[in-house]
Parts: C-alpha cells; structure tokens; sequence
DNA sequence: TAAATTATTTAGATTTGTCTAAAAATAATT
DNA sequence: AATTATTTTTAGACAAATCTAAATAATTTA
C-alpha cells in the first residue's frame, strides 16, 4: 500500500476528527486541512478505492482497518520526529509541528524503528500526547511521571519507565502494582526522594529515580 | 524562492555533473534523473523562468548564481542528514543515500542549523564527501586516486567515486571503509591490478576499475 | 559536403490534486 | 408539509510533472 503526502494527510485528518466526533463529514474535513469541499469529495473517492476509508455519499467517513493502521504509523512518525526535535534539538515544545508535518512523510520504515531506538522508545511527545508503539498501540491517556504530580492529588499507575529485573523487585517490595492509587504527601527537596501514601494506608518514600519510572494517571 | 521536489532534484543533478563535465546536456540529466529527455526540457524550461539555470536551446544548461547557491544548500541537507542517520541512527554508510534523498528536501532552516549544531558541525559525510557549511563553503582536501598513487605511500581513504551498491557491496566484502588507511605495494603491468596492504596487516590486491574509484589523501 | 545518425525540442496526452460554479441531496424552519 | 438554508456532490477546468510520438537541430561519417 502507497500512500502519497495527500493520502497521508487526509487519513491523518480523519483519524483526529474521528476521536470526538463519529462519522466524519465533508465540511469537518475542508475546514481541517485547509480545502474545499469538492476537493475533499474527490479524494473521498480515491481513498475509498484504496480500501482506506468507509465512505458512502453524503453519510461522512469513517477510516477502514487498513485506514487506521495507516494512521498510527503517521501519527507514531509525527510525534516520534517532535519528540526528536525537542529532546535532541532543542527546538521549543511550540514550534516542532510544521516540521514533524513534513518529516512525518519521509517513508523509510527502518528509519522510523531505527529513530525510535535511538530516542529510548519513548512514550508520549512534547505535548504529552502517546506515541504508538510499532503495532500501533499506544496508551490512551496522558501520563505524568510521579516526580512532577503536585501534593495531595490523587493519581493511579498506569505505566513504568523500565522492565528490568531490579526495578521490577523493588516495586513488588515496595507493594506498588499497575493500578495502584497513591498520593504524593511531600517531596523532600535535600534528594529529591518522596513521601508517598499507597491505598490511602501505607506511607512510604521512594527516590527521585523510582519517581521518575512511575507513570500516573489523574483520577 | 519556493523549490518544489522536482525543482530541487533538477537542481541537485545539474550541480553534480558540473562539476566533471562543463556544460550540461539534456540527455546526461535524463540519465541522472531517470526520466525521459523532453521532460527534462520541460522542466529546464520552468528553471530558467524561475533564474536558477542559465539555459540555451541546443546549448545544455549550467547553474545560476542562485541555482548554485540553492544547490549547495541542498547538498547540505544531504550529507548533514547522511551523517545523522550513520552517527546516531547507526545505519551502514552503505544504506543511508535514498533516505537523505527524502530528508534533504525538508525545508526549514531552522531544522538543519539545529541538525548541524546536534552533529557538532561535521566536515564530511560518511561517503567522505565534504559538508557545505550554512554559507556554502566547504573544504578541498588535495586527494588522489589510489591508482596514481606511488608503491609504498601511506594513504588514507577519503571519498570514493561511486555510490552504486554493487561497488560498496565490493568494497564491504574487502573491508575497506572511510578512513582506513592503505599502502601500494605492487603494480601488475598486465591488467593494471594493485596489490595495497590494508592496515598494515591484510595483502589484497584490487582491480584498476576499484583502483580508479578510491580517492585517498597523503599522511 | 551530403547523408545518416544522434540529440533536442515541440505537440499533444495523462495523472494527481486542486479549484469554481452549478446541481442535487439533506437538514432546518416556518 | 412545503419552503428555505445548508451540505455535499458533479461537471468542467487548471497547474505541475511526466510521458509518447513526431519534428527539428546538431553532429558525425562516409
């Protein structure tokens, strides 16, 4: 499957439009990519052709299997190359999109899995939005790491910074698992180490490092 | 001046085979770009409305003023992003051309000053050709063909004269590389074939056609 | 130098992605 | 329910970059 810039903008464009919204419209998507209704009509039509959208006449557009899979390999490519520009290049967390939009496009697949090792398989980009991993899965909600939750909010973890054996001990000591509701009491500023309460009856502290590794959602 | 992909290519071409050859004809850049040669004087035709090519009927074609300076800047992009993707990516010098072909063509300015700061302004790329800095002025090093070269001179390998698959896959299989340094020991007058002594440690002995094609300077 | 060969350009067509203007379908309102 | 307003699609056109086939210019060769 040969996706041209065009193609790969339009699945983009729905894929977004898709999230809030059901079925995508003809209007909806004109105003997204900056075009006209009857040009979006005639791409419609094309992308049916392509297997990667669901399209019926004046009944919006919804994206095929094969549309979405499409999608999160441009939506893993864009915030791969934003989180690249911030973390490497030290552009501003504000100035990355036009150029991800282009980067997004280049079609080396051994680029994009080459960039992502390099970069340590990151999770979510700059702006905090999850990066797919290469089968197109990604976390579906904004994570924090735990150092920088503010005190006495409630949060649950969702996600850990590493697998190994040694991280992975200390947690079972510590009695911390996925979906664990904690609280952060105090941070300690002499080590960065934190006073946390776990299923609002333990107090431990952990260290800025084991902090870091912790990805919480709000709740 | 807003290049378009096709531009840039036309552009890229025209500079490469002015450097040999003095002007350019329509055919030598059908043959570089693949396409047929009353495309090329259709585009030729585009470039000379736009002031990058000083163009004549019948004539063959040169670079500009603006033409060269564009050219260099894409020839920047080029080895900046050939460099990146071998230093940090760690692709084989060997893989990384037909995806710079894709990167040079982003635009943003501010991406490739950025690139070149992360890379610590890199004067070579991984084939050893020179990086044009952001004023489009790289370094000449004196460099010879390792077939010109006297018996018993300790050279270094600084550009080769192919990027064709078959010559570095040649090159790969006889562990020669970028920087690996070399001394002629023998010439056979009857095929014009060299024995070299590779790292002051293997005897191999190359065709007049490689020879021809390892460009090498003095140390 | 004239004929033959090669290189280059012109003319007309094609594809992609876009547009405007008009027609048709859907949704909203009275 | 009928009219009005909105949305969407069709029809026809355009620019970019390419192509094939034919015509013309330049070069080579006999």
């Amino acid at each position: 499957m040969n996706l041209t810039p065009a193609d790969e903008n339009y699945i983009k464009a729905i894929f977004h439009l898709q999230q809030s919204e059901g079925n995508v419209t003809t209007n909806q998507l004109a105003g997204s990519i900056l075009t006209k209704p009857a040009s979006v009509t005639d791409m419609l039509k094309k992308l049916t052709t392509k297997n990667l959208i669901d399209y019926e006449p004046y009944q919006g557009v919804r994206l095929s299997k094969e549309g979405k899979k499409q999608a999160l390999i441009i939506v893993r490519k864009h915030r791969l190359w934003e989180y690249f520009l911030v973390e490497k290049l030290q552009f501003g967390w504000d100035e990355v999109h036009e150029v991800a939009e282009e980067l997004e496009h280049i079609s080396s697949n051994k680029l994009v899995e080459k960039l992502d090792t390099f970069l340590k398989y990151p999770k979510f980009d700059p702006h905090g939005d999850p990066i797919p991993d290469s089968n197109g899965n990604m976390v579906s909600m904004r994570l924090f790491s735990l150092k920088d939750v503010k005190n006495n909010v409630l949060v649950e973890l969702c996600n850990v910074g590493s697998q190994s054996a040694e991280f992975l001990d200390l947690l079972k000591h510590k009695n911390i698992l996925i979906g664990t509701r904690m609280e952060v009491l105090r941070k300690f500023a002499y080590d960065n180490s934190i006073e946390i309460c776990i299923k609002h009856k333990s107090v431990i502290t952990i260290s800025q490092q084991l902090a870091e590794a912790l990805f919480v959602k709000l709740i």
